[in-house]
DNA sequence: TTATTTTAGCAACATTGTTGCAATAATAAA
DNA sequence: TTTATTATTGCAACAATGTTGCTAAAATAA
């Protein structure tokens, strides 16, 4: 996979972003023009697969992408997410791993945990 | 809030069903000209707010409503849903729980936990 | 039965995401 | 460096999904 500007650059906002971002919030921050609204979904495509970032579904079925802190090692997604209804912020809270226990038969590939509400900085 | 046909005839599809609905769903399991689809959105919603389903949003992003069994008492959805993906059911799994510690100053209102992968059916 | 108010249908629109194809740009090979 | 190869981009077109405004119809209250 090659890198390009727009792979670049949108690799950069996800990682220094300290919430997660939406395709929307992608479009918005990136400087006007720099590339084409299909360019955005086809680099975030590729930055999944590549193992970058990971994705996170919002409540409202947005889906946030976020920058892997912890995924050197092995690529796993368990934490809980929070998604704040004043600031409309979605964050990873990594160091969160909800604990369940399932019934047998059930083969699991893919987590997605968030919870809604107002975040510390908005109470 | 009234009683009509459709929402008499969405509220049993959805309390009848095995697995929980989307939009789609619906649309194509009611009688064909039953209503419009606008109609489904809107019955939907009445049924959210009058507290006799509730929503999942999956790993999709695409919402899935369910029937409330155990709300009589109180509304709490804090259960995990699992989504297959070969038979694409989505369900509750009305007794897992999960467990999880959030840092102090999060006030949590609403919960979105699912699960993908293959389901006991399918695998 | 009549009056009131919710609900339904329809058209129009907005948003979001996908696809095909030709032009362009990044990388590999010479 | 130059050329060849192949991934990536932009654009247009399209599909799917969800929302809104308005009038007609239906449900309930009077
Ligand atoms: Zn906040
Ligand atoms: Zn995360
Ligand atoms: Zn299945
Ligand atoms: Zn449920």
């Amino acid at each position: 996979m090659r890198k390009t500007i727009a792979k670049t650059k949108i690799l950069e906002l996800i990682t220094r972003s300290n919430t997660n971002l939406s395709h929307a919030d992608i479009k918005n921050l990136l400087p006007d023009g720099l590339c084409d609204r299909v360019t955005i979904y086809r680099v975030l495509d590729r930055l999944l697969q590549e193992g970058l970032i990971h994705k996170v579904v919002n409540i409202d079925g947005v889906v946030n992408y976020a920058s892997c802190k912890n995924c050197e090692v092995e690529h796993s997604h368990n934490h809980m997410h929070f998604s704040c209804e004043k600031c409309k912020s979605v964050t990873c809270l990594d160091d969160i791993n909800p604990s369940f226990k399932l019934p047998k038969g059930y083969a699991v590939k893919e987590i997605n945990f968030v919870l809604s509400g107002v975040c510390p900085s908005c109470s």
